[in-house]
DNA sequence: CGGCAT
DNA sequence: CGTA
DNA sequence: GCCG
């Protein structure tokens, strides 16, 4: 049986792609590669491929124009007949079943949807640099007689060469999908004249399906200061602006996803043209100034005067407070900018050949024109992160109905809730007891399974066939909603089981998600009534949000800029700080500033655990932790500084002004205070809060070994939870990564300081099993007085230098024999790779006389100890555990740099180089100068009790620094 | 306007 | 890029 | 975001 339906498989696939490329239908690239496994009859293998790909082909529905709907009947007849005809060749009539279902696919595409426009590129440029020659010369190289359609004058219908999409991809198979590129488009002229421009702009606003824009300047012209690059660059800048406009509006109607730009740079083959690559550098350089002179007529006119921020912020091209432009700010904007040359006439003929690849590129074809996607996915969640992965919105039906019966918003999509309470099995991770190997593979098998009894059972599919046969609540939203496209994915079971039934069968059993694209704006679609417009005040916006279970942020775009994010609130009140002379504000009323606050290094002051200002304080670490996630690293730093330095100031703040005395603090600062101060709260943290993308992040951002660029990863890939991160990426993880994800909870449980002597009192014992004479100090939060800890360090040191030497694998392979340690998760070689002596990283120790022990272990640890009466398994919860050994003569600088905050640590090391120009780690300090080691602590002799101590505070004499106790150091 | 810990 |  |  397999051996008979292989072949024919095959036969299907090829007919299919013949058909498929035929009548324009769209394949997911990633079908080539799951043909193979899915024809060589390994279903499970193929599930690992597929599981992977997701959506196989969709349709697509442009280019209808070329297909006469009586055409289209009669080759339908064509091949009906063809199909029924009782054939003596079950092969043949399998093939003919083949090639008739892209057709019916077509034909079902076509009843369902509206017609919608060819795509369109619009061609822009100052007059004479050839943008109407160039027109004439697409339309002539497009071989078969062009017209001109009648309504629009200055409109091109063209078509691109057959061959010219073959050509242009050489190293491609041409049944590669991602080579289908609508055969036809609208180019649009645009008059060149300087008055005329926003006749131009008005195109790009207007212009349905807009594909892209071919800036043509004349490469002759644009010489260091001519007229003609003035000009261009003029030109250029407004229509950038324009379009940056458009795209910023994001979730408007009209806005596509992606809006390249082509600066064809013509006349190429005259002598005195500029080279391509000069074409565009001088351009940026030109836009500089024009962006630079414009912002200035905006503040002369009095416009941006400083209160309405806003509105600068709008005719601004590219990054804010960014010097120089450059084209690739765009990118922020989903505008892509590419610089081609070329040129339309010349001696040797027109050579126009990278404009034509960019054309072809603007032209492909992509999801956002499908209304129906074929996939081997069974389960909405999947599709609904497989559709956000490709900025593909839609809006689910179900919710819409849900929406609409419901009346009141809030119906908060239960899709993905329902899943995880339901798929019981989803998001275990096998624990094998004893050894607690993570399960790398464990979560592929289960996938595959899972994904297979799903579409055993039916699933989803089921459920969404019953709600779509029920009767209908006769609601007026409903029966809008019917009117209206959707984009619809299917199993590919349905052509599979439709190839062997001989028919097309009805898609309903087969439907996994039925979705309106968020493309058209549709206001009467739904009755709003929920609460009030929130930003935007888009109701769909509002339904997606809700659909996905995120509100607003869902169009919500997040480039890394720093000024595209920083949240509304940022800028809401930018009004300077008011002076008044009330009682609490006035300067001479303020208590002492003491000295230590006029320091400006964090190391050089005392910072207690707790201060009067803690509810302040922890506000504003929310919005650092923001500023990470939105990876503005240095945001992270600023807000560390201010943090730290009103974490040491000891009165209770009462006025905005009495903020700005203290270091790292500025009007930025006293507003936030005052903001504070008058609410109780932060407008940032609150827009943070609610802010479901921020809440993702956070949790990614949670796991130990994601930071912050991987938990935008992760989000990026469409994932939301971590359960995401299981089903959909658990083999793409790292191992720490995994066994961070294992333990979530765990580690993000604190632990009580009992523990935490506790645990290092274990570690200290087994340490002196192995060699007699260890001492530890328990260093990190603990140290600081914390009265919970997230993880423990311990810092261990022997007074004989060979005991601390390659020690860390003896210890951690001790522990974890005894069971205490689960997991190593870091061996860190960084102190031995030295040779353990600190000594000058400029001149080495001579390697291979045993020089390569391991300063710390990052270790998970369970404590072995428990009632084993009660309990079968081990019921204490896994901790993270530091185990760092440091060789007693630098014990003093090991102990100072881990005990200290992060903001201690980075302003002592600020110091010293500022002070000492020495180079402090916690494996000694070193001078900048020749890079010679530095003997801070050589001084104190002896190893007996308080003399670990002694070195460090012999450390902080030796830097010029008053001694902080470690309680002290909590900079936050 | 460069620098911001190692 | 992750950890400390 | 603040400092020099």
């Amino acid at each position: 049986m397999q051996v008979a339906t292989q072949p024919l498989t095959n036969l299907f696939l090829r007919a299919l792609y013949y058909n498929v490329q035929r009548l324009g239908l769209h394949i997911h690239p990633y079908l080539q590669k799951t043909i193979r496994p899915l024809s060589a009859s390994q279903p499970s293998s193929c599930s690992l491929v597929l599981g992977y790909l997701q959506l196989l082909f969709w349709s697509r529905v442009n280019d209808r124009e070329s297909v006469h709907p009586s055409a289209l009947m009669s080759s339908i007849k064509e091949w009906m007949h063809l199909v029924f005809d009782p054939s003596p060749l079950g092969l043949a009539i399998a093939i003919i079943l083949a090639l008739s279902i892209p057709i019916f696919l077509h034909t079902v595409v076509f009843r369902a949807s509206g017609l919608t426009t060819l795509p369109t590129i619009l061609l822009i440029g100052p007059s004479g640099s050839g943008k109407t020659a160039l027109l004439t010369l697409f339309e002539r190289e497009n071989k078969p007689a062009t017209t001109h359609t009648s309504q629009a004058p200055l409109t091109a219908e063209c078509s691109l060469p057959v061959d010219t999409v073959a050509a242009s991809n050489k190293y491609r198979s041409v049944n590669d999908p991602t080579n289908q590129v609508h055969k036809k488009f609208l180019l649009v002229d645009t008059p060149g004249h300087g008055k005329l421009r926003h006749h131009a702009f008005q195109n790009v606003t207007n212009t349905s399906n807009l594909r892209g824009v071919i800036f043509v300047v004349d490469a002759t012209t644009l010489g260091a200061g001519e007229e003609g690059l003035r000009e261009a660059a003029d030109y250029l800048h407004d229509l950038l602006i324009v379009m940056q406009k458009l795209m910023g509006e994001g979730k408007s109607s009209k806005a596509p996803k992606e809006l390249p730009i082509l600066i064809a740079a013509n006349k190429m083959d005259l002598f005195t043209a500029l080279p391509a690559a000069l074409v565009k550098s001088s351009l940026e350089r030109e836009i500089t100034k024009v962006r630079v002179s414009r912002s200035k007529g905006l503040l002369d006119s009095g416009v941006g005067l400083g209160d309405e921020q806003d509105e600068e912020k709008d005719d601004w091209l590219g990054e804010m407070g960014s010097e120089d432009f450059k084209f690739s700010q765009m990118e922020e904007f989903d505008i892509s900018v590419e610089v081609a040359g070329g040129n339309v006439l010349g001696a040797d003929g027109a050579s126009t050949e990278s404009w034509w690849r960019w054309k072809i590129g603007a032209l492909r074809y992509n999801i956002h024109e499908a209304e129906i996607a074929v996939g081997k996915i069974g389960r909405k969640p999947r599709v609904a992160m497989e559709l956000r992965r490709l900025k593909m919105t839609t809006i689910d039906v179900e919710s819409l109905e849900k929406e609409g019966e419901k009346k009141e918003s809030g119906a908060q999509a239960v899709s993905r809730k329902k899943r995880k309470t339901r798929d019981g099995k989803r998001g275990k991770i096998e624990i094998s007891e004893g050894k607690e190997v993570i399960n790398l593979d464990g979560s592929s098998t289960e996938d595959e399974t899972a994904s297979e009894t799903e579409s055993e059972d039916g699933g989803p599919a089921r459920k969404k066939l019953k709600s779509s046969t029920e009767p209908s609540t006769p609601s007026q939203a409903k029966k809008d909603l019917e009117k209206i496209r959707t984009f619809k994915v299917l199993k590919v079971d349905w052509y599979y089981d439709s190839v062997k039934a001989g028919k097309i069968l009805p898609m309903d059993g087969y439907l996994v998600y039925e979705g309106r694209p968020v493309q058209e704006p549709a206001q009467d679609l739904i009755s709003t009534n929920a609460s009030p417009p929130s930003r935007g005040s888009d109701i769909l916006a509002r339904a997606v949000a809700d659909a996905k279970s995120s509100p607003s942020t869902a169009y919500m775009k997040h480039g890394n800029a720093r000024y595209h994010k920083p949240t509304k609130s940022v800028t809401r009140p930018t009004h300077l700080l008011h002076q008044t002379t009330s009682e609490h504000d006035d300067p001479e009323k303020f208590p002492p500033l003491p000295d230590y606050l006029t320091k400006l290094y964090s190391c050089e002051r005392p910072t207690p655990l707790h201060s009067p200002n803690d509810e302040f304080i922890n506000l504003l670490k929310k919005i650092k932790t923001a500023r990470q996630l939105n990876s503005d690293a240095i945001g992270v730093r600023a807000y560390s500084t201010l943090i730290a330095s009103i974490a040491a100031y000891p009165y209770k703040l009462t006025s905005p002004t009495e903020v700005l005395r203290l270091p790292g603090c500025d009007q930025k600062t006293a507003l936030l205070f005052q903001q504070y101060q008058q609410t109780g709260t932060l407008a940032e943290v609150t827009d943070v809060e609610n802010d479901a993308r921020m809440k993702v992040l956070l949790d990614f951002y949670n796991i130990w070994g994601v930071g912050d660029h991987t938990a935008r990863e992760f989000y990026s890939r469409g994932w939301r939870d971590r359960d995401d991160i299981i089903e959909y990426g658990w083999e793409r993880l790292t191992r720490v990564q995994q066994i961070g994800v294992k333990y979530y909870d765990e580690f993000l449980t604190p632990i009580p300081a009992a523990e935490v002597e506790d645990i290092g009192a274990v570690v200290l014992k087994e340490a002196n099993e192995i060699i007699p004479g260890y001492q530890m100090v328990i260093v990190g939060g603990h140290r600081r007085g914390k009265p919970f800890s997230g993880d423990v360090d311990i810092m261990l040191t022997h007074p004989d230098p060979e005991a601390t030497l390659n020690f860390v694998p003896l210890i951690t392979d001790r522990l974890e024999e005894l069971g205490w340690v689960t997991n190593v998760l870091q061996h860190s070689l960084a102190n031995s790779a030295r040779g353990q002596a600190p000594v000058a990283y400029k001149s080495p120790r001579p390697s291979g006389s045993g020089f390569d022990t391991m300063d710390k272990a990052l270790v998970v640890w369970r404590d072995i100890r428990y009632d084993k009466a009660k309990h079968e398994k081990n019921p204490n919860i896994h901790r993270r555990v530091d185990i760092i050994i440091t060789p007693w003569k630098t014990a003093g600088c090991g102990i100072l740099g881990w005990s200290g905050g992060t903001t201690f640590q980075r302003d002592l090391r600020r110091y010293v180089r500022k002070v000492k120009d020495w180079k402090f780690d916690s494996s000694g300090m070193r001078d900048r100068r020749d890079g010679e080691w530095l003997d801070l602590e050589g001084s104190v002799v002896g190893w007996g009790e308080g003399k670990l101590r002694e070195k460090e505070m012999k450390v902080f004499e030796m830097c010029g620094l008053a001694w902080r106790e470690p309680w002290e150091r909590c900079t936050g």
